[in-house]
RNA sequence: GGCGCCGUGGCAGAGUGGCUAUGCAGCGGAUUGCAAAUCCGUGUACACCGGUUCGACUCCGGUCGGUGCCUCCA
């Protein structure tokens, strides 16, 4: 079998990944808090995350995927207040369009997909143990987490705790015993989202409700923990806490995942997404102008880690990928594929921490072979190792067949072609002008004139 | 200020201690009425300066440049 490796954040550096339970391997990436359309950022997380939980079911016999829904968050609050939408209606809205988006892109949908607000009773429990093992504490309403208490924290993003405070720019709450601690449970107002809690009516911190999601469907320790590079500290920085010491664990910060991966950021034209710029890269208007494949493509352009500048070349450059794809499967359509074939190159490159570039490269040099039963064996493989390439390859070139004579402009090719044949040129460069001017381009083939969309 | 990442041919983007990455664009050719599509051919690129080495784009050190996090932002 092929030997999956993956860049560990948490030694950082590339190892061979060793499931702890070879029979069963579980992957946890935080999801979005669902308070408005999923920004092409999101949607890097969401196709790195899909393709690797991908990878994992061709390798192992059993794989969970879970990531999450973040349906209980003051930005929520927030747009509850400017938009006078209930709660629950924004984050049913914007859940479903989150899932439809990611649907378009490629992403099967998680095999668990958990909200917060769902396990509420867990985060609770969590807290407690904290409590209990001297790692937690209540104040004015709060129960704060407190770091002196756990030696290794700040061992993801490797700061140490006096680093910590020296670049602390946080104005330091008086409830706190340390500037460093963070909230686990918050009080909340009547007008506000809340659950009871032994520390009064309030809801969780941000950080609580992965360590809570994760545990309740994955088990302790599970395999992988992704998410946004951004997310390492303090977010995924503060799981870890939560999570070992609840547990007893407070040596040995593997005792919640064993591997963490982190995916890199997208930029737009060589700056970052900001509110303030006004450029934030909305999936749901791209899918206006974009195949969702044609964007899938685009994020895995890159290698996973590296900073990804989105452009209007590169979606380009992948459109124009994907038609060399889709030809030689249209090409194809008629051999049947040969049995137990698999792209071999392209797994390997993917298995190599999802080396998506390389893998690119490897499908662009199997081209360069004849067609036949085994390339097309290939291509299929490659295609489903990467989630794309699953569409009617006719229908993805968008090609009107010649037998349809009922179609407008089979008169105009039929046309054409008799003025090619009285070497009418300027009849046929007219028709040809036409047809540009309706979105349409000409392929002559030696089976007479077809038409693709430009 | 602290921690980190990056600097590859016109552009995008992998990789390696000595052997063509790949794609897009460009150029030349085949083909075509002209195109389009397709096919063939075509680019000793690795920020700079030192060091290690028989040999470095690849390892080490430094310089310069860019960039991320430290602000509940994927």
């Amino acid at each position: 079998m092929t030997q999956l490796t993956i860049f560990n954040s948490l030694k950082r550096k590339k190892e061979q990944f060793v499931p702890v339970n070879s029979e069963h391997v579980r992957l946890y990436a935080c999801g979005p808090t669902v308070y408005n359309y999923a920004h092409i950022g999101n949607a890097r997380m969401a196709v790195v995350f899909d393709l690797l939980a991908n990878i994992l079911k061709t390798l192992y016999p059993q794989v969970t995927y879970a990531s999450n829904i973040t349906d209980v968050d003051d930005k929520i609050i927030k747009a509850h207040k400017e938009t006078g939408e209930p709660i629950s209606a924004i984050t049913e809205k914007y859940t479903r369009i989150y899932n439809e988006d990611m649907a378009a892109l490629g992403c099967s949908k998680p095999d668990i997909q958990p909200r917060a607000t769902e396990t509420i009773s867990e985060m609770i429990k969590i807290i407690e143990q904290l409590i209990e093992r001297g790692h937690a504490y209540a104040a004015d309403g709060h129960a704060l987490f407190n770091v002196p208490s756990f030696d290794q924290y700040g061992g993801l993003s490797g700061r140490s705790r006096d680093e910590q405070i020296a670049g602390a720019r946080i104005e330091v709450a008086s409830y706190k015993k340390d500037p460093a601690d963070f909230v686990l449970w918050k009080p909340s107002k009547d007008d506000e989202p809340g659950w009871d809690s032994p520390w009064g009516r309030g809801r969780p911190g941000w950080h609580i409700e992965c360590s809570a999601m994760s545990e309740k469907h994955l088990g302790l320790p599970f395999d992988i923990h992704g998410g946004g590079a951004d997310l390492k500290f303090p977010h995924h920085e503060n799981e870890i806490a939560q999570s070992c010491c609840a547990h007893g664990e407070e040596s040995d910060m593997e005792s919640y995942s064993k591997y963490w991966m982190h995916n890199g950021f997208v930029t737009v034209e060589g700056e970052k997404m900001s509110k303030s710029l006004g450029n934030f890269l909305l999936v749901n208007d791209l899918l206006e102008k974009y195949n969702g494949e044609v964007l899938r493509l685009t994020l895995l352009s890159a290698h996973y880690r590296q900073p990804l500048d989105w452009s209007e070349d590169k979606l380009h450059q992948s459109q124009k990928q994907l038609d060399r794809f889709y030809k030689r499967l249209e090409q194809m359509s008629d051999i049947e594929a040969e049995k137990d074939v698999q792209a071999d190159k392209v797994l390997a490159a993917l298995c190599d921490d999802l080396n998506t570039p390389l893998a690119l490269a490897e499908i662009n040099t199997l081209l360069k072979e004849e067609n036949s039963p085994t390339l097309k064996a290939k291509l299929n493989h490659a295609g489903k190792l990467l989630n794309i390439l699953q569409a009617d390859p006719s229908t993805w070139l968008d090609i009107y067949e010649k037998n349809m004579t009922t179609d407008e402009y089979e008169d105009l090719l039929q046309e054409r072609t008799q003025a090619k044949a009285d070497k009418n040129w300027s009849r046929a460069d007219e028709i040809r002008n036409e047809l540009a001017a309706k979105g349409f381009k000409i392929i002559d083939t030696p089976e007479g004139p077809k038409l693709e969309k430009t």
